[in-house]
DNA sequence: TGCAAAAATGACACTGTGTCATAATTATAT
DNA sequence: ATATAATTATGACACAGTGTCATTTTTGCA
């Protein structure tokens, strides 16, 4: 988190240093990015940056977090909505995803983003840690088990796990595609064949 | 590719140049792995170095490419002797590599470029990129379509996508199992439920 | 108005980068 | 064997960027 005194600090000058950063996020993957070029075009001088943020890394998880920050609730709702429905959680996930990341001409910034992340965790630019807070699992109990082929409370969780996969993996390719309408059937037709299998059925 | 200065190299300064680089490569991510620490522990100039290599990228490139180099050759072999089964397919390429990676004390090595690879290529360090040589869709005549439930060759790519992605991230996250045998068991059964469909079968 | 707390500043010492002129070694021709 | 050409090795060098910190400037408030 950045701390109190960026929070404190007139909100014209916040939203230049973070347009800025967004502007040099947007130009190179994470490791490449100059804290040199943020101050430069932010017009601060280098010693307030550290002032403000502890590294890079606190910027970025800022940044995306303050954008990102209905992640929980929009499970939650559409849960709620779609009577417990985890296909349909995952592409409301997947849509809130794209439509924030689309609005306001985010997309090369997010594209970066995306492009960068992690397979896994390790250090961070891993999915879970910039937008997911808090452990899933506290959904589980919202979720209709009745229509799933499950066996065990460790099935719905290799179950959780696929499906998160590639709706990650799918948000990721959204930005690569050229045509956004195909990027979504693409994703549709995977969850298809997630729900009724790869093989023909007898 | 190494330039042929470093091909022409005595055996043992190779192998010297390449311990020192797997050392480093093993101790942080890519984009901190320093060059500095490769030709002190190698013991050789730095400007050396740029006669071998082109870049951090091609060096890496390299080793890895070197070590895992028959992946084409397992899927061809694999579906030819499994009939065109793409889910065995699948379970060929993740043992071959995991069994490669685990040979030789390469572990940690390889945990790190596998958490460290990216979702989505971008600049590299992309799983495509740095295993897969040529277009797999060359294999695409030796998979037996008749058990799969699709309409159009576009229907057959998707579902390639889908189960590559799935088998990248299980690579992946093998690496940070504590259980080798679960990690590998999660796997499978993940595979079982795009073959048969998370949604039980009427 | 004065003074203490908060915020801003940029020079500084470091770390690591890739290059390149020069030196050392090796290969080839006579 | 020797001269010469080609290849390879070397580390000093100029750069670019890092995070810190003593100092200056601004702000809030008694």
């Amino acid at each position: 988190m950045p701390t109190d005194t960026f929070m404190k600090l007139p909100i014209d000058k916040r939203k230049k240093v973070i347009a800025s950063a967004k502007k040099e996020f947007s130009r190179v993957p994470f490791s490449e990015v100059s804290i040199k070029n943020i101050v430069e075009d932010a017009e601060i001088a280098r010693g307030s940056f550290y002032q403000y943020f502890t590294s890079k890394k606190d910027l970025l998880t800022y940044i995306v977090k303050n954008h990102i920050y209905e992640i929980d609730t929009i499970i939650e709702k559409s849960l709620k909505e779609n009577s417990g429905d985890i296909f349909l959680m995952n592409i409301s996930i997947y849509d809130y995803v794209i439509q924030k990341c689309t609005d306001y001409n985010e997309q090369d910034f997010y594209k970066k983003i995306f492009q960068n992340m992690k397979l896994c965790e390790d250090n961070f630019l891993d999915i879970k840690e910039l937008f997911i807070s808090n452990d899933i699992s506290k959904y589980f109990n919202l979720i209709d088990i009745s229509k799933l082929n499950i066996n065990s409370r460790e099935d719905l969780n290799i179950i959780i796990n696929l499906l998160f996969t590639v709706t990650t993996k799918a948000i990721a390719t959204y930005f690569t595609y050229q045509s956004k309408e195909s990027a979504k059937a693409e994703y549709i037709k995977q969850l298809e064949y997630l729900k009724n299998g790869i093989y023909k059925q007898k």
